[in-house]
RNA sequence: GGCCCCGUAGCUCAAUUGAAUAGAGCAUUUGACUACGGAUCAAAAGGUUUCAGGUUUGAAUCCUGACGGGGUCACCA
């Protein structure tokens, strides 16, 4: 239980006790003391004026003094301000909490409760490499499948490759056309890149084509769905679809080259799954539900055979859920996928990683579910995110405005380099140690700048001045574990530290800094439990960065290894410990390693 | 045009979900290196929270309207 747990059911029995009125312990308004006034927690009378016919100071008086003498072991004073109850609570709670915790690593884990959740991120389409933006998505989506292990779930992370559809024939036409053979083994280049190259290709070939025909006199249209390349994607599309051993030949060919490249990139980021889900293999999947859903009178059907919903009611739209030529349309192909991932895992919560501009879709797809009965619709979730923008706009590969997630990693890892060097701190490293201390400050970095803005924000990424590596930043908090770790290390290395001092619970009283550190870790727990129930791990990165800064602070002014005595000296290598140990818990769930030393 | 989201320091982001004088980082200026590790610390400066009304003891937060930006409304995925 943490603290303001524990101090609300106390101030309600309080008021109760003095004036025979019941108020909810979880009404009451309980938050930290701000940092000018004296105390550490504060309750907010405004609330309760009404109810108890008193000036807010009577109050706040009246229930500081009552709080005082009926818990003496808990609050040690209280002060009243405005509207405000300052509550300070004693050393000894701090100090014993500290005692049970220090030494713990996986304080802030939470027993099973048996909830199964599946998240689904990634699903990438195999037609171009990965960039900035799915690099949002995808620490994201592990970020947050952590924190529900963290939190007690059971997790099982999947992806849904979009492998097939017109713009993987795009490439196709393109690598036909062009490529005069060339494969990613005789070009050295990684697979990703070289088919996302032939996308590119492809649209800029039409784009030529497209130009001629409106010089010609066409409309924009017109020229765009009859220019000759985009009309043998089209046909490449059918004889796919009709099974053409030649073109699935290619086709499996130029995805098993992607696939190489993203198993990669995968790897160096650490993206994992349990399961992979194939459009290729689901496409067809929806088709009896659209079935079930006529019979169910939730979809009804037009003239030309076309099968549709209705959701004018819902403030929507009539969605098509089936073409009149029979085939099926995105939505449908979700239908089936949802039912298929319920039959492969039994969840209970489903969580769907998709950028925001599919809040519409995702909106429709739990509405249907709903209608259609399905008893897993309820703990259908769609976690939506911001796109990541430059500041000329949105990213897109097509016009060759992105930001490539390989190419930004490899310059971190170039920064992370020059900077280790000059610091000089690892010279004993050999090359693998190295590369491997690069690939965590590079990935620290990454990771850290796009998971500490809320995901349902559009965020802007400029290139210009890329990504820092002071301030609010991953290395910092990497570098201030480093700097910990090495206190401990010395401290380790001496022998017998602190004879004479066995038990740190009579410290008293702490200072400011001593005292400050340890609150801020009691609300480790809290934290996660918001980073859960929000799907927000940037609470996460404020919190170790708050927490490393107010570290720092503290061991400018306070020294460990010298303190003043040798009690003082055991409490700050334990609030050393637990400070490491939580940086470390608080990163790990966004997929950040922290070195001992760097 | 209908619906949805957003507008906070020069820039990138916070604000315990309605509470005290709206906080951080970057950039700018100043100070601290014979250092328990300077990828650090201490400090200064920077705000009419887009605008106009309203609700409330109290509004960046809730409501109405205006302005500005984005998304979406495909027999594309």
């Amino acid at each position: 239980m943490n603290i303001v747990g524990q101090i609300k059911p106390l101030v309600a029995k309080a008021i109760k006790d003095l004036y025979g009125v019941e108020i909810p312990a979880e009404q009451l308004t309980v938050s930290n003391t701000k940092p000018e006034f004296e105390g550490d927690y504060t309750i907010v009378l405004f609330s309760l004026v009404k109810s108890m016919k008193k000036s807010p100071e009577t109050l706040g008086k009246e229930l500081g003094e009552k709080l005082l003498s009926t818990n003496s072991g808990f609050f040690s004073a209280y002060n009243v301000i405005k509207g405000f109850l300052n509550l300070t609570i004693v050393d000894q709670y701090w100090t014993s909490f500290l005692q049970d915790n220090y030494a713990n690593p996986s304080f802030g884990k939470l027993p099973d409760n048996h909830q199964k959740v599946i998240v689904e991120y990634s699903s990438p389409n195999t037609n171009k490499p990965l960039h900035l933006g799915h690099l949002r998505n995808n620490f994201l989506g592990w970020s947050v499948a952590e924190i529900l292990k963290e939190t007690g779930h059971t997790v099982y992370k999947t992806t849904i490759l979009n492998d097939r559809g017109i713009h993987i024939c795009k490439s196709m036409v393109a690598w036909q056309l062009f490529a005069d053979g060339a494969t990613p083994e005789s070009t050295g280049i990684k697979g990703d890149h070289f088919v996302g190259d032939y996308y590119v290709l492809f649209g800029t070939e039409l784009k030529k084509q497209v130009e001629k025909a409106v010089a010609e006199g066409m409309t924009k249209d017109e020229a765009e769905k009859n220019a000759p390349i985009m009309q043998l994607a089209q046909q490449m599309l059918i004889d796919w679809e009709k099974g053409d051993p030649e073109v699935r030949n290619l086709w499996q060919k130029m995805n098993s080259w992607v696939y190489e490249g993203f198993n990669e990139t995968y790897k160096k980021i650490g993206s994992d799954f349990d399961k992979s889900y194939f459009e290729s293999d689901t496409y067809l999947l929806g088709k009896e539900f659209v079935t079930e859903g006529l019979e169910k009178a939730v979809f009804f059907k037009k003239e030309d055979g076309s099968v549709w919903i209705d959701l004018t009611d819902e403030g929507l739209d009539q969605k098509i859920v089936l073409r009149k030529d029979g085939t099926s349309v995105y939505i449908t192909q979700d239908i089936g996928l949802a039912d298929k991932k319920y039959e492969d895992f039994h969840y209970d919560q489903s969580l769907y990683v998709i950028a925001d501009e599919q809040n519409y879709h995702m909106k429709v797809l739990e509405l249907i579910l709903h209608k259609l009965g399905k008893p897993y619709a309820n703990g259908v979730y769609h976690l939506s995110y911001g796109l990541v923008e430059l500041p000329s706009g949105r990213m897109k590969t097509r016009e060759g405005n992105v930001v490539d997630a390989d190419d930004i990693i490899e310059e971190l890892k170039k920064v992370s380099r020059q900077k280790t060097e000059e610091l000089g701190k690892v010279k004993d490293f050999n090359p693998g140690e190295l590369n491997e201390l690069y690939d965590t400050i590079a990935l620290g970095a990454l990771k850290f700048f796009l998971l500490r803005v809320d995901p349902k924000k559009r965020m802007v990424f400029n290139p210009e001045e890329s990504i820092d590596f002071h301030g609010f930043t991953g290395p910092f908090v990497q570098y201030t574990h480093a700097r910990i770790r090495s206190i401990l290390r010395k401290a380790a290395a001496e022998e017998n530290a602190v004879p004479e001092a066995k038990n740190i619970s009579q410290q008293s009283p702490l200072l400011k800094l001593e005292k400050d550190l340890i609150v801020l870790l009691e609300q480790y727990t809290v934290v996660v439990s918001q980073a859960m129930t929000e799907h927000n791990p940037s609470v996460l990165a404020i919190y170790a960065f708050n927490l490393a800064k107010l570290f720092n602070a503290f061991y400018t002014e306070h020294s460990v290894m010298n303190a003043e005595s040798p009690e003082k000296k055991l409490l700050r290598l334990h609030i050393a410990e637990m400070t490491a140990n939580t940086i470390k818990s608080a990163m790990r769930l966004m997929g950040i390693g922290v070195p001992e030393r760097m």
